[in-house]
DNA sequence: TTCTATGATTTACT
DNA sequence: AGTAAATCATAGAA
């Protein structure tokens, strides 16, 4: 605290640089040529200082310190020094925030890689989902696949992060101590050490910006991959497609089957809801434009569900339950519609 | 390599 | 929300 109190004080008693030194220094037998003498041993002194060995320094700082010239000097450089940080200040003062950080970290957060921890990286996932444009409950595999590395890769950059702001602040805390030591023997303004702090930080951030890249990347990375993965068409298996096409082609005058009966195809075919949903779009879409195409198809499924239905008729009675007539041989071109399907 | 089949995605509509 | 239609992108056949 006593150092505070010094920092940039003109000393007491000390009007004006040089030529006003302390009484007791002209009582040294009022010798122009011999105080002349004196300040120039001083300054001498100063400036080999760097040559001599650190028990030396110390030794020759101590007695510099306690020299009886040493207010008038200081007082020089207070002077000195407030020129130069008059010239200074100005210069640099205004930061504008970086649009590049600002780029990233915007990135950061809507990835929720920074930002806080919503259970379990949900936010993450459903970024991933929104952006996408996918829906959101299927693909569960590759969803905890990617929620998972995606959680790794937030940790990662906590991690790190952590790790800088805690060097930075360790850093600066040591060169604060390093400048308060300093002000003993110079004359230090508390604008020199703010600046000083403020350099270290951008240096820090710098830093920092490269971590958020690097972060930005991975995130980048593991999100294509994650996409190629989905759009990496697998055909769904041969008894999979088969059940599908029974169902299809049995339900033909109204191929829309409930939410339940999806379920029930999914479990069946071992594939998803969205997947039975996707199947039955594009089977309804491409039977239609191209009926002919399908008749082969349409006859063989025609058939097989008959013979299925007859054996369960022959215990049964009347027709089985299959809700429409799966009318084989011509197949007049269905107009479906989702409301009232068949028309 | 090209072509076709097919699962997934996108867009627009209701 | 569910669908039609167009389109994309890849698997698998030729």
């Amino acid at each position: 605290m006593e150092d505070q109190s010094r920092l940039l004080q003109p000393h007491p008693g000390v009007g004006m640089a040089v030529h006003s030194l302390p009484p007791h220094s002209q009582s040294d037998g009022g010798d122009p040529e011999g105080r002349k003498q004196d300040i120039g041993d001083i300054l001498q002194q100063i400036m080999t200082i760097t040559d001599q060995s650190l028990d030396e320094a110390q030794a020759r700082k101590h007695a510099l310190n306690c020299h009886r010239m040493k207010p008038a000097l200081f007082s020089v450089l207070c002077e000195i020094k407030e020129k130069t940080v008059l010239s200074i200040r100005g210069v640099q003062e205004e930061e504008p925030p970086d649009p590049q950080l600002m780029r990233l970290d915007n990135m950061l957060l809507a990835e929720g890689v920074s930002g806080p921890e919503k259970g379990g990286g949900s936010a993450a996932a459903a970024a991933a989902a929104a952006a996408s444009g996918g829906s959101p409950n299927d693909n569960s595999i590759e969803h905890s696949d990617y929620r998972a590395k995606l959680s790794q890769i937030r940790q990662i950059y906590h991690s790190e992060l952590e790790k800088y702001e805690q060097a930075c602040s360790e850093f600066t805390t040591h060169v604060m101590n390093l400048l308060r030591e300093q002000s003993r023997t110079r004359p230090i303004s508390p604008k020199e050490i703010e600046r000083m702090v403020s350099i270290i930080h951008r240096k820090f951030s710098s830093i920092q910006m490269q971590l958020k890249q690097s972060t930005c990347e991975a995130v980048m990375i593991l999100r294509s991959r994650f996409l190629d993965a989905r759009r990496k068409r697998r055909n769904f298996s041969k008894q999979a497609t088969e059940v599908l096409n029974e169902y299809f082609y049995s339900h033909l005058s109204n191929p829309y089957p409930s939410e339940e009966a999806k379920e029930e195809l999914a479990k069946k075919c071992g594939i998803t809801v969205s997947q039975v949903s996707n199947w039955f779009g594009n089977k309804r879409i491409r039977y239609k434009k191209n009926i002919g195409k399908f008749q082969e198809e349409a006859n063989l499924y025609a058939a097989k569900t008959a013979a299925d239905a007859t054996t369960v008729v022959g215990q049964q009675g009347s027709q089985a339950n299959s809700p429409s007539t799966p009318n084989s041989g011509g197949f007049p071109a269905p107009c479906y519609t989702p409301d009232r399907r068949i028309q």
